[in-house]
DNA sequence: CTTCCGTCTGGGAACGCTCCCAGTCGCGAT
DNA sequence: ATCGCGACTGGGAGCGTTCCCAGACGGAAG
């Protein structure tokens, strides 16, 4: 008799409010903490609640505020981010703490197919969060459009080239990598390489470029090595490259920490040593720049505040403030270790 | 005129079937692709569709029809799940492609607070998902105990011990850690170490007790460290450990790949050759396996197939299949490479 | 010609909330 | 005694769907 199955028939409002003896409109406002309410009447409506089991529909409660107090992460290539960024998880922790403050409810919605792409497009559309956060959107990124197009409260972290109108949370890439190469040259080496990669976003454009401005007159195009991805594997080959290049090179700097421990790697197997015969930097300061033998000079980056600036962006927006679609730049700083 | 701003305003199914000239059932069972519609209505509508810029509001929908076609994932401990389980990110691939195959969509809530742990039990039980994935949950876990409570559909991976009657999948950790202990034995080491971790879990437990069923009387339990958790610094803490207690030791199973690689740093240090001196052997076949020096022998886990299946499960559960709720063991495959 | 059935359509009635208007009550000021 | 106002309550209307019943229509079977 008591231990009615709760799964089939759920509790609501209504069932509340008969039991407490109060009216709907009573047991909502309690509900939702509002002013004017008898003590009478919310401890009865409390003591209802409890006994019924009730727990709110939100799907209801969304229909009728038009609102789902949740904002949805979009997670592209999965895979390759979640094994190759390490970053990744910093700004979602950054992000779910931002909205966790505000009392919003994170929603990460993964993309690894052509169809999720078209799922997710129709759940942000759908209303089931009031705000979307994008993550390392590359250009004419489809979803990217579709948010740009609804009008729905945005962020984006790392710069899409070809959105306007919304706002971004990045870093300056180019002076980073403008600084750390300067470093490494100041260390005193003469024949500097670079592996870069991901040079279908501005970041990875920008790091190159940094480079470049870094070295000067005394920059070869030779020694740069370009691959699609940040990946360990792509720091090994590209180092194998370099090598074969140029024999005397004394310095590298390698676009992120994975890669820069592939380069570790292979200039163990060929004998030279780090840093005496070749001082080696990353980007990232990643787990991996402090696993590596030796650990890493590398640039941080502050990740949780990536996440942390561009929630709050969103909850902004959501607020119905202005807010500004300039892009929102952080600061790196060097993080020098053992590698060169 | 043409251009309004569609935030604001949404068209709703009424407005299609006012543009269509037709009634909103009518509308409705185009959307849903139901029989019984004439061609003639079906174009009608779906040419207004694009012409309001109609989009289905997904509460409404949610709230007639009580589902949300939705699953969620629950992800605890986000830092050092996705720093140190590398095989979350296959898991969670290998959710996403099953569900996504039933066109479900995937949410994945992370908990990093007390408060967190709250509010997605209240997402949980709101309605905005019809069933939920819970990943490595340990005893006393209070999302699973409302989702136990709450009689919704749901799955584990991993299981966690003071859980009943909902279903789980797993791997068989005794086994595979004992096979892998008599494959290190049989390669000729007499005194073997293990570093445990996580014995907070079943997992953790029975990686240990496999370790000792299979050396048998030569089992030390002076030679078992154990740690909380499966990180890389808990393997190197573990290695020197293991060297001041037995510094005749010959083989160590490590209970994670992360650890493995942690005892491989403290054995390059002390100046023991891998496999010469030292066998040493791992657990997850994650990406450390492959990174170290030299790759590891380990115990590679189906992880894609392991959320896999539990999605599969948790959708066999929506389609009212009752599911048995004994646990699933999927088989794991030694893979042996160099570092034993 | 009637009957029956399959095809197609319209629209009332939920779904479970929130919003908000109208109204009651009690009390201090006039 | 009357008024005004703050505190509190009830309940109708509406949010945008789906569900489903009643009914129209047309053609084949009797």
């Amino acid at each position: 008799m008591t231990a009615r199955r709760a799964a089939s028939a759920r509790a609501t409002i209504n069932d509340v409010a008969a039991v407490a003896g109060v009216s709907r409109g009573t047991v909502s406002r309690v509900l939702n903490s509002e002013a004017y309410v008898s003590d009478a009447a919310r401890s009865a409506v409390t003591d209802a609640i409890s006994k019924v089991g009730y727990v709110r529909n939100s799907a209801a409660r969304n229909l009728a505020t038009r609102q789902s107090h949740a904002v949805g992460l979009v997670v592209h290539e999965p895979h390759s981010l979640f094994l190759e960024d390490p970053n990744i998880g910093s700004i979602l922790l950054g992000i779910n703490s931002a909205l966790s403050d505000a009392d919003y409810q994170l929603v990460s919605l993964v993309i690894d197919s052509e169809r999720d792409s078209h799922r997710v497009a129709e759940y942000l559309s759908g209303g089931f969060v009031d705000g979307v956060i994008i993550v390392s959107a590359r250009a004419h990124d489809p979803i990217a459009k579709v948010v740009a197009e609804l009008g729905i409260a945005a962020a984006f972290v790392g710069h899409p080239v070809d959105i306007e109108g919304i706002p971004y949370v990045g870093i300056d890439n180019f002076s980073a990598a403008k600084a750390i190469t300067t470093k490494l040259k100041e260390t005193g080496r003469r024949r500097i390489g670079m592996i870069a990669a991901g040079l279908d976003r501005d970041s990875g454009q920008d790091r190159m470029a940094g480079f470049r401005a870094a070295l000067g007159d005394a920059f070869d195009p030779d020694l740069v090595i370009t691959t699609p991805l940040y990946a360990h594997t792509s720091g090994i080959d590209g180092m194998r490259l370099l090598l074969d290049r140029a024999p005397d090179i004394d310095g590298v700097f390698a676009a992120s920490d994975a890669m820069a421990a592939g380069v570790l790697d292979v200039l163990r197997e060929v004998g030279r040593s780090v840093p005496g015969d070749v001082g080696v930097v990353g980007f990232d300061d990643s787990a991996w720049a402090t696993r590596a033998q030796p650990p890493l000079s590398t640039v941080h980056q502050p990740a949780g505040q990536l996440g942390r600036r561009a929630a709050e962006s969103v909850l902004a927006q959501l607020r119905g403030e202005t807010v500004d679609t300039a892009g929102i730049f952080l600061e790196t700083a060097i993080v020098w270790r053992d590698s060169a």
